[in-house]
DNA sequence: TAGCTCGTTGGACAA
DNA sequence: TTTGTCCAACGAGCT
C-alpha cells in the first residue's frame, strides 16, 4: 500500500530547510505542498503591494524546489482545505504557526473544524526563536522592557532550537485543483513592481547567499557599521526572514558559528528585538492599531494630508528624510537608521499620528512585518515599550552629517543635489545663492524648500507631549 | 522589602 | 572643537 498523502500548508516558511512541519509531513508520507492567499481573514492587513512582489516571485521559486509540485489557491483557507482533503484523502495536515492576531484566530478556527472532519493539524514553530508564550517574567507576566526580556527571558531560559537540514527522502505528489501562480493577481500593474524585484534575488537559496555575504562583507563591522546607510554592514535578510526563506535559527547559528564577539552578539541581539515585537504583539494583540500607552490616546495630532503626501514621495525638502523615502519607493526597503530618521521625522516634527507611516511602509516594504512595523513605530512615537523619551527626536541634518558622512546615500536618492558640497547638502536651505547655483539647485523648483522648520517643529512636538504629561 | 541602578539607536547648550 | 549635563519617569532586576 502507498504511502498517506500529508498536506504542507506553506505560510510564512517558504523554504525547504530548516522545516520543522515539512519535515514532519515527509517524515508520515508522501507531501502534498500547497499555497492559499487567504482573501477573506486579513482584513485591513491584507498583504501590502511589495510584500505581495516578493511573495510572487519567493513562491515561484518554491515551486521550482518542489519539482512543480506547489500547488496555489485563492479564497477562504477551509473549504480549500477540506476539499483537498476529501479529494486526496488526506487525515494530516502539517503547518508552521504563524503569529499575527488574525491568524492565530483563523488557524484556531480551522484546527477545531478539521479536527471534528476527523483530520489532524500539527503546528510547529518555524519562524521564531523563542514561542511568545514561553517568554516572560518570574511572576508570569508579559516583558515590556527590551533586556531583561532578552537576556534574562531568552538567553537564560533555553537555546533556539537547532536547525533542520532539508528532508532527503521528501516524496511530493500534485493536485489537479489549484490555480496558476499569476491567477493569484500578486504582481501590480504598474511598472513599479518590476523595478522593486530588480534589487533583489528572491528565494531559498537567495537567503542562504545574502547570509553568506553578509558574514563576508558586513559582520566583522557589524556593530559600528551598521550605523551608515551607505555601507554594506547590514544584513538586509529582513524580507527572507519575514516571509520564511530562511529561519531565525539558521541565522543564529550560523553566525555563531563564526566566533562569538561582540558583533556576533549585537546581531543575535537584533534578532532578539524581532522575537520580542512578536512577544508585544502577542500579548497585545491591537499593537498595530492602538497606543500600548493608553494616555497616547489623547496626543494631538496632526491631520495634515499635504504634508503626509509630501513625505511619502520624498519632497519633503530635507535631504535625508528624502533620501529614505526615495529608497523606500524604488527597492522597497530602506536602512534601519534612516526608518527612524524617517519615523522621527513624520511622527515628531510633521506631527503625523504613527499609524500613517505604519500604514505607508505596511504598504512599500518588502520586509513588511505586522510585529516589527507596529512595535518600531510605537517605539519611535514614543507610545510603545521601552520607547524612546519624548525628548529624542532626531535632527535629520545632525544625522546626516554624522552617518552620512559623505553624503553618498543622500546623493544616490537625490541625483538633483549631487553637485551640492558636503557642507549643505543636508541642509540645502541654508546654502548660499551662489552655492546652490553652482550646484545647479533652484530650491522649490528642481529641489523642494523644507516643507517644515526644524527647529520650530521640534519645540511643537515638545510642547505637544509635555501636554501629555500634565493631563 | 526597600533602595538602588539601569535602560538600542539623541539633541541642545554651556563650559 | 570637544565634553558633560540635562531633558522624565518608571519598570525590571539586583542586592
Amino acid at each position: 500500500m502507498s504511502q498517506p498523502i500529508i498536506i504542507h500548508w506553506f505560510r510564512h516558511d517558504q523554504r525547504v530547510s530548516d522545516n520543522p512541519a515539512l519535515t514532519a509531513a515527509a517524515d508520515l508520507g508522501r507531501v502534498l505542498p500547497i499555497y492559499i492567499h487567504d482573501t477573506i481573514h486579513p482584513g485591513m492587513h491584507a498583504m501590502g503591494a511589495a510584500s505581495r512582489v516578493w511573495l510572487h516571485h519567493s513562491l515561484a521559486d518554491l515551486s521550482m524546489s518542489l519539482g512543480g509540485d506547489l500547488a496555489y489557491f485563492m479564497g477562504d483557507p477551509l473549504p480549500i482545505l477540506l476539499d483537498l482533503c476529501q479529494q486526496h484523502q488526506v487525515k494530516t495536515i502539517t503547518w508552521n504557526r504563524c503569529y499575527a492576531p488574525w491568524q492565530v484566530t483563523r488557524d484556531k478556527q480551522i484546527k477545531t473544524a478539521l479536527s471534528a472532519q476527523g483530520i489532524t493539524v500539527m503546528s510547529f514553530n518555524g519562524s521564531l526563536l523563542w514561542e511568545p508564550w514561553e517568554v516572560h517574567k518570574d511572576n508570569g507576566d508579559p516583558y515590556r522592557v527590551f533586556t531583561p526580556f532578552y537576556r534574562k527571558g531568552c538567553l537564560q531560559v533555553a537555546a533556539p532550537r537547532e536547525p533542520l537540514l532539508a528532508p532527503t527522502d521528501c516524496e511530493t505528489v500534485s493536485t489537479d485543483r489549484g490555480l496558476p501562480l499569476a491567477a493569484l493577481n500578486l504582481l501590480p500593474s504598474l511598472p513599479w513592481g518590476e523595478e522593486i524585484a530588480r534589487h533583489w534575488d528572491f528565494g531559498e537559496q537567495a537567503a542562504q547567499r545574502r547570509l553568506e555575504a553578509f558574514i563576508v562583507e558586513g559582520l566583522s563591522s557589524y556593530k559600528e557599521g551598521r550605523n551608515y546607510p551607505a555601507k554594506p554592514y547590514v544584513s538586509r535578510l529582513s524580507p527572507y526572514l519575514h516571509m520564511g526563506q530562511i529561519s531565525p535559527n539558521q541565522v543564529w547559528y550560523m553566525l555563531r558559528d563564526e566566533g562569538v564577539d561582540s558583533n556576533v552578539d549585537h546581531f543575535c541581539s537584533e534578532l532578539g528585538w524581532r522575537e520580542f515585537s512578536y512577544s508585544l504583539l502577542y500579548h497585545n494583540p491591537d499593537l498595530p492599531t492602538q497606543n500600548l500607552q493608553a494616555k497616547f490616546d489623547a496626543f494631538p495630532w496632526q491631520d495634515n494630508p499635504e504634508r503626509l503626501i509630501a513625505w511619502q514621495q520624498g519632497k519633503t525638502g530635507i535631504p535625508m528624510v528624502d533620501a529614505g523615502m526615495r529608497e523606500l519607493w524604488k527597492t522597497g526597503y530602506m536602512h534601519n537608521r534612516v526608518r527612524m530618521i524617517v519615523g522621527s521625522f513624520l511622527v515628531k516634527n510633521l506631527g503625523v499620528d504613527w499609524r500613517e507611516g505604519e500604514r505607508w511602509f505596511w504598504d512599500c516594504l518588502v520586509d513588511a512585518d505586522i510585529a516589527n512595523n507596529s512595535a518600531s513605530w510605537q517605539w519611535i512615537a514614543g507610545c510603545g515599550a521601552d520607547a524612546a523619551p519624548y525628548f529624542r527626536i532626531f535632527n535629520p541634518v545632525t544625522q546626516g552629517e554624522k552617518f552620512d558622512v559623505d553624503g553618498a546615500y543622500v546623493r544616490q536618492y537625490i541625483p538633483e543635489l549631487a553637485h551640492m558640497p558636503d557642507k549643505y547638502l543636508f541642509q540645502p536651505w541654508a546654502a548660499p545663492r551662489l552655492v546652490l547655483q553652482e550646484a545647479g539647485v533652484t530650491l522649490g523648483t528642481n529641489y523642494p524648500q523644507p516643507i517644515v522648520d526644524l527647529k520650530a517643529s521640534r519645540e511643537a512636538a515638545l510642547a505637544a507631549f509635555a501636554s501629555l504629561k500634565e493631563s
